[in-house]
DNA sequence: TGTACATCAGTGAACGCGCGTTCACTGATGTAC
DNA sequence: TGTACATCAGTGAACGCGCGTTCACTGATGTAC
């Protein structure tokens, strides 16, 4: 073998890699076959060695970009009891330095309007990964039944997507971080009512 | 004359208001000057006595649509007590229907992310009618001061975008009806609790 | 040890096509006389 | 009333370019004998 032998998983783990930080930078048409290819140091020719289309390579690039974000947010709930684990994620989700670095940030504020305009493939990958992360984030919300946090954590996820999408857009500073603040105080509103209303009942 | 007098200022804005559904349904760089210039039943040759370039067009599009949108919650608001104007319009907001259909609903899910990626020209009209958006919505939120009520104004808006953007994504009927049914929670979450903070001080 | 051949990840020219933009032209309608 | 000309919104061919995709080829490394 010239080759060690997941030469190949490596290279092609390589392009999916930096694609996922290139699409949620540039938009999920923002960037060519030649460019995705740039990326990992290779040129153009050999991608359909490793990917059957263009959109092929956008869906695991999806896919993986949602994974990372599932493993960070893990990451940062670790060693931590729910409430403290809920606010640590909240806080670095509606950061300015999330706001200003969508290549490594989520995938779904960088990429969810695009896939709306996708095929059902990458709408589907999309479903899987939503779900897996309301249901950690549900993990972190005390709520009278499963259903409840559930329900609690996809609006808490939709607030802090929404605060993103529209602070990166806000082309004025002011605005911009005001709307970070307002998505943390929406989300404590949130949780925080929520809270509230459970306790009694318990 | 051979057209009446405003004959140019019409078709332009036929053009601008074709355009606005048009990108909304697609994205920013979803049509082309041919397909954009189709939608008025123009060919692509005389877009240049209209428009600078292609771009000034996007940002137009975008302006009428979110003036239209401007005009559409006041329209729901009319007549109505703050609190039920607000019901109205967080309800139109978070229905299926407006889910559906992109093209003639709110330019923020719709193209939010595309103009977090253009430029300044875009960025600043985008927020200046947004920071429209977020007034009208605080004048019907109750809270201790104006800029409490603008804060919890703009959670509002940014989990109701994040809620349809979301939506309109998830490839799984479930999933994105629960996304809708979760911002309304999440909304009602945010101004109920927020109106329960207030009133004890007054 | 040396030579001929096999392997195969990666290269880059080429394909047909649609893009944004330019521009010489058309043709319907009005004015001049 | 009739003819020559002016106006100007709209047309469509053409431009250079980059796109996604295909494919014959290269060249470094291994095997055969």
């Amino acid at each position: 073998m010239r080759y060690p032998k997941d030469h190949g998983r490596q290279t092609r783990r390589r392009i999916v890699e930096n694609a996922s930080y290139g699409l949620r930078q540039n938009g999920a048409d923002g960037l060519s076959v030649v460019d995705l290819m740039k990326l990992a140091d290779l040129t153009h020719g050999s991608f359909y060695a490793y990917f059957k289309s263009r959109d092929a390579l956008v869906v695991e690039a999806l896919a993986l970009a949602m994974d990372r974000t599932v493993a960070h947010w893990l990451d940062l709930m670790q060693g931590l009891p729910a409430e403290k684990g809920f606010d640590a994620v909240v806080e670095a989700y509606l950061s300015p330095r999330h706001r200003n670095n969508p290549a490594r940030g989520c995938a779904l504020p960088a990429l969810a309007a695009d896939i709306g305009r996708s095929g059902p493939e990458a709408r589907r990958t999309f479903a899987g990964r939503l779900e897996k992360m309301i249901d950690i984030i549900a993990g972190l919300i005390p709520k009278r039944s499963p259903s409840d946090a559930r329900h609690a954590a996809a609006g808490a996820i939709a607030t802090m997507v929404g605060s993103i999408v529209l602070a990166r857009a806000a082309g004025d500073k002011r605005l911009s971080d005001a709307l970070l603040e307002a998505g943390r105080q929406a989300v404590r509103d949130q949780t925080g009512s929520a809270t509230a209303e459970a306790s009694p009942a318990d």
